[in-house]
DNA sequence: GTGAAAACATGACAATTGTCAGTTTTCCTA
DNA sequence: TAGGAAAACTGACAATTGTCATGTTTTCAC
């Protein structure tokens, strides 16, 4: 089953709508099934110990959510919530697993994908910690605009709340305001509401570098 | 192939000694195969833009290394160093290959087992940006005594050196110097030249909770 | 054994980041 | 569209953490 046909088979299914705020699953749950992403945006967090959220990644069109999790027949160790108005549909634990052990080019493929997700996930792990706060703020905006796009007025098409963003960044939400806040005032991004849009992409990849 | 069929295989293959502190491949090389570990214990750490190492796993007997890269065909993202003496055996890509294309339970295993490492990368990507330095320690010699046990005398059989803890922990050396420091002075370990042990694992438990 | 290099340790200080306690703005619903 | 709740913001301060400079101990090759 390629990637192809695995689409034909989610376009099959019945999709469900998924509000903004709304959970598709809870760290903790078990799940008997995947979700395809078909439209919006899923943040996927994780409760730390003092009771902050920490935000691991962020799922959009295309994305497997709780692949993870079915594959390893563990409980899930993420939540998954809508941070945009979703679509996505459901494929059952017992057609994933037929799937896997039927067909190799499956599994392979599967198997990419997570040994992408990895590299992604030592990456996120070097930034959290060797990255000042201000570069992590810096990264996550080229990061919002590379994967989520802008819209005409150059603002970014994810909008997030600051606790979000806080959130991705690891950081505690009046520090995340503050760093925007000084931002704005260098001139490296321009804000309108919650709304954030980049002006100097340059000087914005420099900070995210350190200087 | 099973696991057991695998360490066969790689039974049959020549091993190779790895000295402490010698590189089995580095950042950005690229892997024409994995390499099983025998023994030993190596650091798999990603350089930070500002110069520093982060260590992002120890892996030991039993653990196969490279098999990210050589599944995603990318040029690896960590550099795999010898912390102590190894003992290592080489499998070429192709027959990893090979086999992941004909044998589905081979695929399905090295998936479930890569499920694991994604889980435990989000783990320590929460732990990094949620926990204090402090947090951090407790929780690192905790995870030493658990995955490479202590000798007779109570000290961590696993010796690393003080900036290489710092590194794990995602530290500034002085800092994790100080840290173990006042560990000792509250009687929650005890050291001896470089050498590690617990003493009291309840309150160290509790320091890496948080209070 | 001995001397040099590396690793460990400590002090002083500055920079970063978090917390708490508010005020202002925005957004949503009745 | 008014009113109330949630989100955004600000200031003051404390705690954490990093940096630099320096002294001490350990390690290891000769």
């Amino acid at each position: 089953m390629s990637k192809a046909e695995l689409k034909k088979v989610s376009d099959t299914k019945i999709t469900k709508i998924v509000k903004k705020g709304e959970a598709i699953f809870s760290e903790g749950e078990k799940l008997n099934g995947v979700f395809c992403v078909r439209d919006g945006v899923s943040k996927l967090s994780k409760l730390s110990p003092n009771g902050k959220d920490q935000i691991v990644k962020l799922a959009t069109q295309g994305a497997v959510l709780g692949q993870r999790s079915v594959i390893a027949e563990e409980t899930s160790n993420l939540s998954a919530v809508a941070v945009k108005d979703m679509e996505v549909c459901f494929i059952p634990k017992n057609i994933i697993e037929e799937t896997l052990n039927s067909n190799p080019d499956f599994a392979v493929e599967v198997l990419r994908h997570m040994a992408h997700d990895l590299k992604e996930a030592d990456d996120v792990i070097v930034n959290m910690s060797q990255k000042t706060v201000k570069q992590r703020v810096a990264e996550a905006f080229i990061y919002l605009r590379d994967n989520f796009g802008e819209d005409k007025e150059g603002y970014l098409s994810l909008t997030l709340s600051r606790e979000d963003i806080a959130n991705v960044v690891g950081t505690a939400t009046e520090s995340a305001i503050r760093i925007i806040s000084d931002f704005k005032k260098l001139g490296l991004i321009k804000t309108s509401g919650k709304m954030i849009g980049i002006y100097d992409e340059k000087r914005l990849l420099e900070m995210a570098k350190g200087h």
